[in-house]
DNA sequence: TGCACGTATGAGCAGATGTGCACATGATGG
DNA sequence: CCATCATGTGCACATCTGCTCATACGTGCA
């Protein structure tokens, strides 16, 4: 693990300009593991987008199938299933195939919990 | 606004191959406004990168200056202060200056609030 | 005053992202 | 079986993202 070795002086600029060398150690002792900041940000990546976020908003209150989501949505029913199988592939939603129909839903409560949050967030 | 018109079944496909109609309407009637989930979006947006979560957890314990906010995230100072300005036009930080420094710190709350939650989702 | 320092910003580049298009897959019905 | 339908997926392309590099700006110190 180098970030947790002594700061050294060599060539890291950024490593020698502490200016509050206390604070940044702290910070550096207490924060999140790399895989959890990086799966952080692949979910919130997940929400950052206005077509998958109506898509989360219409899964929270029922399961559709995809061209329901299409309509919902507004885009055309290959976009949507691109986006489901990356929501499928961040296990967010589940799907269960009834015939040719694909049903999905949110496999996931707590990104309907982000989402309600968010939005109370913009509303302010 | 078109959407909350009938279903026309001129050429707009997939308004018309709507398998249930009744849960379609309920989602379009049900939804929150355009400009909401566009704000939502840019809103995760923001929290979609590891830097940038880590700028807001060494934020969310205490004010720091962009050169310590460089040694914390481990990134380059000018890509920070990119980062910063990105953040401070969403109001998501507010900075003050001190001769030559400038503080940075959490403007909102409710970011905390959205990376506490998040993590604590990746944790399982 | 001159110069180093901390920060801000614009240009530009490599990689990621989102969507449409064309086509594949698997199920259903005549 | 064969046509059709709902959905999945590879490819292409435009756009966006996040970083580096170079440079500018404002402050404080010698």
């Amino acid at each position: 693990m180098p970030e947790r070795s002594r700061p050294l002086n060599d060539d890291a600029r950024c490593e020698v300009r502490l200016v509050h060398e206390d604070a940044v150690q702290a910070a550096l002792r207490d924060r999140a593991r790399d895989e959890e900041l990086s799966g952080l940000a692949d979910t919130f990546q997940m929400l950052a987008s206005p077509t998958r976020l109506r898509i989360v908003e219409a899964l929270s209150r029922r399961e559709l199938c995809v061209c329901d989501l299409a309509a919902v949505v507004g885009v055309s029913e290959s976009a949507v299933s691109h986006q489901l199988r990356l929501l499928r592939q961040m296990r967010i939603v589940r799907y269960r195939k009834e015939g040719r129909m694909a049903y999905y839903a949110l496999e996931d409560h707590h990104v309907a919990d982000l989402f309600r949050l968010g939005l109370n967030h913009v509303r302010e």
